[in-house]
DNA sequence: CATGAATGAGAATTCATTCAT
DNA sequence: TATGAATGAATTCTCATTCAT
């Protein structure tokens, strides 16, 4: 087995700005209250929900007038959106990671490891508390925002799909699956690693799913997939 | 293929009352103030969320007074979790189609077209607009509610997942599939018929899925899952 | 001269709630909290104008909570509106006055005194400060309830037209007049007697014009209107 | 009938700035900034009055800073007033305007006509939508602003009623009519041709008075007048 | 001198819950 | 026991005006 086989994700815990500021380089004053302003509200709309989170609070977390924030955004909902915007188009992450690993199982040629370590970085990247808080938010405020959830939706789970199906691809090509519609096999072989785990933190947020479980889902899904798809 | 492989869910659409009505024999006037009460707060709070919903809407919808709201639960916690739970605890229907079916499967014999149908009925039970709306609105409140959750997770998606394990139990034991680990296995076989498809809805509530979407997923699913599982 | 020839309009200073109250035998209590919301409204908007008020202003005013004003109009708009159309569709006084007056001259066959006393009459009832008030505050909210200034356009000014141009068309078939065209003449009759007057107590809240004024007034207008229709 | 027996306002429209940088020959760079507020504030005042109008709206109207605005002005109400007053001075055009017709009547001898052609101008004059806008709006603030309500008046309606009273004395010595009084002659023909027009678009913004009953109401007018003053 | 931020308050509206009647 | 009113606070948003930079 080659080195490289398993990369880790970059970045999961979603810390908001810093990412954004390193793209500005000059960072105005206004850019910077603007920066605090989403930081604060990422941080707490993610912790309280939409309606549980005020504009109010928002102002005092980025320690800035309401005046600023208002100016800064229009309103409630347009904040929102922002933020959860912001966020989303960031997600990129997992993606590479995944691409990675598809090249490493072609390198390394053992397909039964190679899944389970793409499973491991799926799950993790998934499953890191911050995330699925978002994926719940999007969730709950989908009635409200069906634009931003269908957004999300297509780019943060769907990017995920999309490499998976491409690594599929990839594998097919060189022999080592047989796989006639990768679309379909990536979300099979997505939501049999994550599909039972997802729903659990959805329900209950303080159920912390150890690494053990997560091999144990990963070994379990990569020996169906393989045997399904030779 | 006998009669009876494909057998329909009992009921989808989750209207409320009756259903407790008839477990409450006598049905008192202040017991049917209290079923209109829950009835009201059911749809609405399936239909505006938590917050969306106020104690004023319920009265009105449920032609009480507040007072009366008041007499009959505590606060508004105490109305969401007696109207969630007392749903959930009726969430038993697909248990048994789903148990009705794996018997039919070992009449008939037929694996494919057995776990299809399964699917079908499985989805159709799951996917139905007001379930998918509760299961939105569980999530949604987690955070508020994680005894809440926790329940709905053990008695919904839990009682379908065991009742799938143990069909897969007993077409273990009549040699028609080598399941090792049922629960396991069941929800591998759940989240391949259901998890994507749980998470479009999620993510888009008018996003209608077909009736042949269902089936080419539950064909894949049943496919994959024969497969691995012999 | 018989008597009756200068009758005094019923009513100016639109105390707004006996009235309705005097039209609604029982008055719960309810009633009587909606009519102390009207009284509080009329005074207040009519004083400080529509944006000049505030509802909590009101709610006090009308020694009631905020919820209750809520309760019984939908919002500011839904007060204002009902508050203007109610006190417009008790504008009638000054038609039975001036219908009066011309029955008056038709008996005392004097067409000058008879026509300043209802010049007398007229500006009496338009120029009283509340009704002057409203007047402006409508105008002043054209823009924003523009069916509200057209309603009290109709129902106000409008009324009076009407019962001019109804009395000339009586002196006119009386022979006392020759009126062809009665609601152009109407219009010029009253804009002759009222139109200055309005205007200067339009523009000067504190002006005060005297009765005597009004007399030159009404004097000068008889005098032209009688030249012009013999 | 010779030339000039219908001259035409000079302008209606108020475009705002241009009138006063002509007055002002230097016109520095603070006093170029002070005409642009001025100007946003003109138009914005008379679209959407004095409360709806805000100083961020005008600053931002006027491309110009805040700060600059109340560098410029005290504060809201002395912009208000500079602005109100400063096109109340410039409404001189509708006097020259009469001025002129009387002159026409002198020559041309033909009275109705003559006076059927001031009611016109003075009409298109008085009626102008932004002429209109702006009386509604000094009328909506003659509570809080009393002064600016009683210079308005005595400038614009004033002013016209005065050319009208020195043409009717022009008239009178030159033997075309009898006014004993033409001040109130003058007011009297004023409001016969303008007062019924004038209370109909001060309700209904959305009005459109047709040239064509401009002219009947002229004529109507000055048929009136005519029989009253020989 | 001019820009963006801050202040401090006030507006409309809504809510959950509790008194009186 | 049940109804309408009251409470008291919270929320979103806006405004006129004034500091700092």
């Amino acid at each position: 087995m080659s080195e490289r086989t398993t990369p880790v994700p970059s970045r999961e815990g979603l810390r908001p700005s810093e990412v954004v500021a390193s793209a500005t380089p000059p960072a105005s004053r206004t850019d910077l209250k603007r920066l605090a302003i989403i930081d604060a509200a990422t941080q707490l709309f993610i912790a309280n929900g939409y309606d549980g989170t005020s504009m109010d609070e928002i102002a005092a977390a980025a320690q800035v007038s309401k005046q600023t924030v208002y100016k800064q955004f229009q309103d409630k909902p347009s904040l929102f959106r922002d933020m959860v915007l912001g966020i989303t188009h960031r997600a990129e992450g997992i993606v590479n990671t995944i691409s990675d690993h598809f090249e490493g199982i072609v390198r390394a040629q053992d397909l039964e490891e190679g899944l389970l370590g793409i499973a491991r970085s799926y799950a993790g990247a998934v499953l890191a508390p911050q995330v699925i808080r978002l994926r719940r938010l999007v969730i709950s405020e989908a009635d409200r925002f069906p634009d931003l959830a269908r957004a999300y939706y297509l780019h943060a789970p769907g990017r995920g799909l999309e490499a998976v199906a491409d690594g599929l691809r990839l594998l097919d090509r060189r022999g080592l699956l047989r796989v006639e519609d990768p679309p379909v096999a990536a979300a099979q072989f997505s939501y049999l690693v994550l599909g039972a785990l997802i729903d659990r933190k959805l329900f209950d947020p303080s159920d912390k799913i150890s690494d053990n479980e997560i091999a144990e889902h990963g070994q379990g899904a990569a020996r169906v997939f393989i045997a399904a798809y030779r």
